[in-house]
DNA sequence: CTAGTCCTTCCAGTAACTGGAAGGTCAAGG
DNA sequence: CCTTGACCTTCCAGTTACTGGAAGGACTAG
Protein backbone atom coordinates (compact mmCIF):
# COMPACT_ATOMS: atom_id res chain seq x y z
CA UNK A 1 0.00 0.00 0.00
CA UNK A 2 1.49 3.47 -0.87
CA UNK A 3 0.52 6.08 1.10
CA UNK A 4 -2.54 7.52 -0.38
CA UNK A 5 -4.02 4.32 -0.78
CA UNK A 6 -3.16 3.67 3.31
CA UNK A 7 -4.28 7.45 3.85
CA UNK A 8 -7.50 6.67 2.40
CA UNK A 9 -7.65 3.23 4.64
CA UNK A 10 -6.71 5.06 7.67
CA UNK A 11 -9.26 7.98 6.83
CA UNK A 12 -6.62 10.80 7.48
CA UNK A 13 -4.57 13.04 4.80
CA UNK A 14 -1.59 12.10 3.09
CA UNK A 15 0.22 14.87 4.53
CA UNK A 16 -0.64 13.64 7.97
CA UNK A 17 0.16 10.12 7.35
CA UNK A 18 3.71 11.40 6.59
CA UNK A 19 3.61 13.95 9.61
CA UNK A 20 3.35 10.97 11.86
CA UNK A 21 5.96 9.53 10.32
CA UNK A 22 8.13 11.97 10.31
CA UNK A 23 7.42 12.24 14.08
CA UNK A 24 7.81 8.67 14.70
CA UNK A 25 4.64 7.88 15.90
CA UNK A 26 3.47 5.72 13.08
CA UNK A 27 6.02 4.49 10.67
CA UNK A 28 5.72 3.32 7.39
CA UNK A 29 6.86 -0.30 8.22
CA UNK A 30 9.12 -0.21 5.00
CA UNK A 31 9.98 1.61 1.95
CA UNK A 32 9.77 0.47 -1.30
CA UNK A 33 13.29 0.08 -3.92
CA UNK A 34 12.42 4.05 -5.21
CA UNK A 35 11.90 4.80 -1.19
CA UNK A 36 7.91 4.71 -1.26
CA UNK A 37 6.72 4.52 1.67
CA UNK A 38 4.74 1.18 2.15
CA UNK A 39 1.78 0.32 4.87
CA UNK A 40 0.32 -2.48 5.83
CA UNK A 41 -3.12 -3.63 7.29
CA UNK A 42 -1.15 -3.19 11.05
CA UNK A 43 0.24 0.27 10.09
CA UNK A 44 -3.37 1.18 8.63
CA UNK A 45 -4.96 0.17 11.80
CA UNK A 46 -2.06 2.27 14.22
CA UNK A 47 -3.23 5.34 12.03
CA UNK A 48 -7.16 4.57 12.74
CA UNK A 49 -5.93 4.41 16.61
CA UNK A 50 -4.24 8.14 16.03
CA UNK A 51 -6.98 9.18 13.76
CA UNK A 52 -9.79 8.53 16.88
CA UNK A 53 -7.45 9.62 19.32
CA UNK A 54 -6.92 12.50 18.09
CA UNK A 55 -10.56 13.25 18.00
CA UNK A 56 -11.21 12.46 21.58
CA UNK A 57 -8.39 15.62 21.55
CA UNK A 58 -5.55 13.49 22.97
CA UNK A 59 -2.25 15.48 22.06
CA UNK A 60 0.10 14.08 19.83
CA UNK A 61 1.95 12.87 22.96
CA UNK A 62 -0.84 11.12 24.65
CA UNK A 63 -1.62 8.84 21.31
CA UNK A 64 1.90 8.15 21.42
CA UNK A 65 1.25 6.59 24.90
CA UNK A 66 -2.49 5.41 24.15
CA UNK A 67 -0.62 4.14 20.71
CA UNK A 68 2.28 1.95 23.12
CA UNK A 69 -0.52 0.94 25.62
CA UNK A 70 -2.69 -0.49 22.87
CA UNK A 71 0.13 -2.61 21.44
CA UNK A 72 1.22 -3.86 24.78
CA UNK A 73 -0.48 -7.23 25.76
CA UNK A 74 0.78 -6.20 29.72
CA UNK A 75 -1.13 -3.37 30.29
CA UNK A 76 -3.56 -2.56 32.64
CA UNK A 77 -7.08 -0.93 31.97
CA UNK A 78 -6.04 1.38 35.27
CA UNK A 79 -3.61 2.80 33.02
CA UNK A 80 -5.69 3.77 30.25
CA UNK A 81 -8.15 4.78 32.32
CA UNK A 82 -6.13 7.38 34.07
CA UNK A 83 -5.05 8.68 30.97
CA UNK A 84 -9.39 8.77 29.65
CA UNK A 85 -10.19 10.41 33.04
CA UNK A 86 -7.68 13.40 32.66
CA UNK A 87 -8.82 14.16 29.27
CA UNK A 88 -12.74 13.80 30.53
CA UNK A 89 -11.65 16.30 33.40
CA UNK A 90 -9.78 18.78 30.85
CA UNK A 91 -12.77 18.25 28.58
CA UNK A 92 -15.07 19.39 31.58
CA UNK A 93 -13.12 22.11 32.66
CA UNK A 94 -13.46 23.89 28.99
CA UNK A 95 -16.91 23.10 28.74
CA UNK A 96 -17.39 25.31 32.29
CA UNK A 97 -15.30 28.01 30.59
CA UNK A 98 -17.42 27.56 27.60
CA UNK A 99 -20.69 27.97 29.35
CA UNK A 100 -19.44 31.26 31.40
CA UNK A 101 -18.29 32.47 28.14
CA UNK A 102 -21.25 31.94 26.23
CA UNK A 103 -23.94 32.78 29.01
CA UNK A 104 -21.98 36.25 29.29
CA UNK A 105 -21.88 37.17 25.66
CA UNK A 106 -25.45 35.64 25.19
CA UNK A 107 -26.35 38.21 27.27
CA UNK A 108 -24.24 41.28 25.84
CA UNK A 109 -25.48 40.15 22.64
CA UNK A 110 -29.35 40.08 23.73
CA UNK A 111 -28.85 43.45 25.12
CA UNK A 112 -27.54 45.08 22.28
CA UNK A 113 -30.17 46.57 19.71
CA UNK A 114 -28.32 45.85 16.72
CA UNK A 115 -29.26 49.12 14.77
CA UNK A 116 -28.02 52.17 12.89
CA UNK A 117 -26.65 53.75 16.65
CA UNK A 118 -23.67 53.85 18.01
CA UNK A 119 -25.08 53.06 21.47
CA UNK A 120 -23.93 49.38 22.26
CA UNK A 121 -23.81 47.28 25.17
CA UNK A 122 -21.00 44.84 24.45
CA UNK A 123 -18.54 47.57 22.81
CA UNK A 124 -19.39 49.77 26.46
CA UNK A 125 -18.63 46.02 28.32
CA UNK A 126 -15.34 45.77 26.98
CA UNK A 127 -13.94 49.29 26.99
CA UNK B 1 4.57 54.66 31.46
CA UNK B 2 6.77 52.87 30.57
CA UNK B 3 6.04 49.47 29.20
CA UNK B 4 6.13 47.30 32.77
CA UNK B 5 3.58 50.34 34.45
CA UNK B 6 1.65 50.00 31.48
CA UNK B 7 1.04 46.12 31.40
CA UNK B 8 0.24 45.68 34.88
CA UNK B 9 -2.61 48.28 34.67
CA UNK B 10 -4.10 46.56 31.57
CA UNK B 11 -3.60 43.15 33.53
CA UNK B 12 -1.16 42.05 30.38
CA UNK B 13 2.17 40.81 30.52
CA UNK B 14 5.08 42.56 29.34
CA UNK B 15 6.01 40.39 26.16
CA UNK B 16 2.43 40.32 25.38
CA UNK B 17 2.37 44.37 25.14
CA UNK B 18 4.97 44.37 23.45
CA UNK B 19 3.64 41.78 21.03
CA UNK B 20 0.89 44.01 20.36
CA UNK B 21 3.18 46.61 19.36
CA UNK B 22 4.66 44.85 17.27
CA UNK B 23 2.00 43.59 15.45
CA UNK B 24 0.27 47.21 15.66
CA UNK B 25 -2.56 45.91 17.61
CA UNK B 26 -1.81 48.59 19.85
CA UNK B 27 1.22 51.08 19.43
CA UNK B 28 3.08 52.59 22.51
CA UNK B 29 1.86 56.29 21.74
CA UNK B 30 5.46 57.48 22.04
CA UNK B 31 9.25 56.75 22.75
CA UNK B 32 11.52 58.32 25.41
CA UNK B 33 14.41 59.59 24.08
CA UNK B 34 16.42 56.21 25.29
CA UNK B 35 13.66 54.43 22.94
CA UNK B 36 11.47 53.10 26.05
CA UNK B 37 7.90 52.41 24.59
CA UNK B 38 5.68 55.27 26.97
CA UNK B 39 1.93 55.14 27.28
CA UNK B 40 -0.86 56.60 28.35
CA UNK B 41 -3.86 56.42 29.66
CA UNK B 42 -5.76 55.71 26.01
CA UNK B 43 -3.63 53.44 25.42
CA UNK B 44 -4.39 51.13 28.14
CA UNK B 45 -7.81 51.47 28.09
CA UNK B 46 -7.05 50.03 24.51
CA UNK B 47 -5.10 46.89 26.04
CA UNK B 48 -7.68 46.25 28.45
CA UNK B 49 -10.38 46.41 25.40
CA UNK B 50 -8.65 43.98 23.47
CA UNK B 51 -7.62 41.94 26.85
CA UNK B 52 -11.13 41.17 27.19
CA UNK B 53 -11.86 40.79 24.12
CA UNK B 54 -9.65 37.70 23.52
CA UNK B 55 -11.15 36.70 27.43
CA UNK B 56 -14.27 36.42 25.27
CA UNK B 57 -12.12 34.34 22.41
CA UNK B 58 -11.91 36.70 19.91
CA UNK B 59 -8.98 36.50 17.78
CA UNK B 60 -6.58 39.12 17.40
CA UNK B 61 -7.58 39.91 13.70
CA UNK B 62 -11.54 40.46 14.89
CA UNK B 63 -9.81 42.44 17.68
CA UNK B 64 -8.61 44.38 15.39
CA UNK B 65 -11.83 45.39 14.20
CA UNK B 66 -13.46 45.52 17.46
CA UNK B 67 -11.23 48.05 18.61
CA UNK B 68 -11.31 49.75 14.95
CA UNK B 69 -15.17 50.29 16.02
CA UNK B 70 -14.61 51.26 19.79
CA UNK B 71 -13.21 54.17 18.42
CA UNK B 72 -15.16 54.67 15.66
CA UNK B 73 -18.02 57.48 16.48
CA UNK B 74 -20.08 56.48 13.62
CA UNK B 75 -20.07 53.16 14.24
CA UNK B 76 -23.41 51.03 14.36
CA UNK B 77 -24.11 48.43 16.88
CA UNK B 78 -25.71 46.03 14.55
CA UNK B 79 -21.74 45.69 13.23
CA UNK B 80 -21.11 44.77 16.54
CA UNK B 81 -23.94 42.63 17.48
CA UNK B 82 -22.89 40.66 14.25
CA UNK B 83 -19.34 40.01 15.12
CA UNK B 84 -20.39 38.96 18.79
CA UNK B 85 -23.74 36.95 17.12
CA UNK B 86 -20.31 35.02 14.71
CA UNK B 87 -18.58 34.18 17.95
CA UNK B 88 -21.39 33.47 20.15
CA UNK B 89 -22.20 30.55 17.35
CA UNK B 90 -18.53 29.49 17.01
CA UNK B 91 -18.84 28.71 20.99
CA UNK B 92 -22.58 26.86 20.80
CA UNK B 93 -20.68 24.90 18.07
CA UNK B 94 -17.90 24.33 20.07
CA UNK B 95 -19.95 23.55 23.08
CA UNK B 96 -22.07 20.86 21.28
CA UNK B 97 -18.70 19.05 20.02
CA UNK B 98 -17.56 19.15 23.13
CA UNK B 99 -21.01 17.65 24.89
CA UNK B 100 -20.78 14.71 22.79
CA UNK B 101 -16.99 13.95 22.83
CA UNK B 102 -17.83 14.29 26.72
CA UNK B 103 -20.58 11.84 26.40
CA UNK B 104 -19.15 9.20 24.75
CA UNK B 105 -16.04 9.65 26.87
CA UNK B 106 -17.48 10.08 30.05
CA UNK B 107 -19.34 6.27 28.95
CA UNK B 108 -16.15 4.44 27.72
CA UNK B 109 -14.51 5.58 31.11
CA UNK B 110 -17.34 4.44 33.00
CA UNK B 111 -17.34 1.41 31.10
CA UNK B 112 -13.60 0.93 32.05
CA UNK B 113 -13.24 -1.55 35.38
CA UNK B 114 -10.08 0.03 35.54
CA UNK B 115 -8.17 -2.60 37.27
CA UNK B 116 -4.79 -4.76 36.61
CA UNK B 117 -6.33 -6.72 33.58
CA UNK B 118 -5.54 -5.63 29.77
CA UNK B 119 -9.20 -5.93 28.71
CA UNK B 120 -10.43 -1.79 28.49
CA UNK B 121 -13.05 -1.26 26.47
CA UNK B 122 -11.84 2.62 25.92
CA UNK B 123 -8.92 0.99 23.90
CA UNK B 124 -11.59 -1.57 22.29
CA UNK B 125 -13.31 1.38 21.08
CA UNK B 126 -10.22 3.30 19.56
CA UNK B 127 -8.59 0.58 17.70
C1' DC C 1 30.98 53.19 40.93
C1' DT C 2 28.45 49.34 40.89
C1' DA C 3 24.61 46.27 41.50
C1' DG C 4 20.18 45.41 40.15
C1' DT C 5 16.37 46.33 37.57
C1' DC C 6 14.54 48.09 33.82
C1' DC C 7 14.37 48.55 28.68
C1' DT C 8 15.58 47.36 23.71
C1' DT C 9 15.83 44.04 19.50
C1' DC C 10 16.11 39.64 17.54
C1' DC C 11 15.79 34.69 17.27
C1' DA C 12 13.70 30.40 18.38
C1' DG C 13 10.14 27.43 20.05
C1' DT C 14 5.32 26.01 20.98
C1' DA C 15 1.04 22.29 18.53
C1' DA C 16 -0.24 19.93 14.85
C1' DC C 17 -0.41 20.28 10.85
C1' DT C 18 -0.78 22.47 5.82
C1' DG C 19 0.82 24.46 1.43
C1' DG C 20 4.04 24.65 -1.98
C1' DA C 21 8.39 24.12 -4.64
C1' DA C 22 11.75 21.17 -6.89
C1' DG C 23 12.51 16.97 -8.54
C1' DG C 24 12.30 11.66 -8.97
C1' DT C 25 8.95 7.43 -10.33
C1' DC C 26 5.51 4.88 -12.54
C1' DA C 27 1.69 3.33 -15.60
C1' DA C 28 -0.99 4.16 -19.72
C1' DG C 29 -1.59 5.74 -24.38
C1' DG C 30 0.10 6.98 -29.00
C1' DC D 1 10.24 5.08 -27.30
C1' DC D 2 8.23 9.12 -25.59
C1' DT D 3 5.24 11.82 -23.22
C1' DT D 4 1.64 13.02 -20.02
C1' DG D 5 -0.33 12.93 -15.65
C1' DA D 6 -0.61 11.16 -11.29
C1' DC D 7 2.05 9.65 -7.92
C1' DC D 8 5.96 9.94 -4.67
C1' DT D 9 10.10 12.19 -2.23
C1' DT D 10 12.43 15.98 0.77
C1' DC D 11 12.70 20.47 2.53
C1' DC D 12 11.16 25.03 3.74
C1' DA D 13 7.77 28.23 5.22
C1' DG D 14 3.49 29.63 7.32
C1' DT D 15 -0.34 29.20 10.59
C1' DT D 16 -2.00 31.38 16.06
C1' DA D 17 -0.80 34.07 19.79
C1' DC D 18 2.22 34.33 22.27
C1' DT D 19 6.59 32.96 25.43
C1' DG D 20 11.50 32.35 26.68
C1' DG D 21 15.95 33.75 26.34
C1' DA D 22 20.26 36.02 24.83
C1' DA D 23 22.94 40.22 24.12
C1' DG D 24 23.37 44.66 25.22
C1' DG D 25 21.97 49.58 26.50
C1' DA D 26 19.57 52.74 30.31
C1' DC D 27 18.49 54.16 34.79
C1' DT D 28 18.27 54.37 39.92
C1' DA D 29 19.81 53.59 44.65
C1' DG D 30 23.37 53.21 47.76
Amino acid sequence: MNISAASKAAGLPVKTVRYYADIKLVEAPSRSEAGYRTYDDVAVRKLVFVRRSRAFGFSIEVCRELLGLYQDQDRTSSEVKRIASKRLEEIEEKQRELQSLHDELAHLVTSCRGDHMPDCPIIDYLG
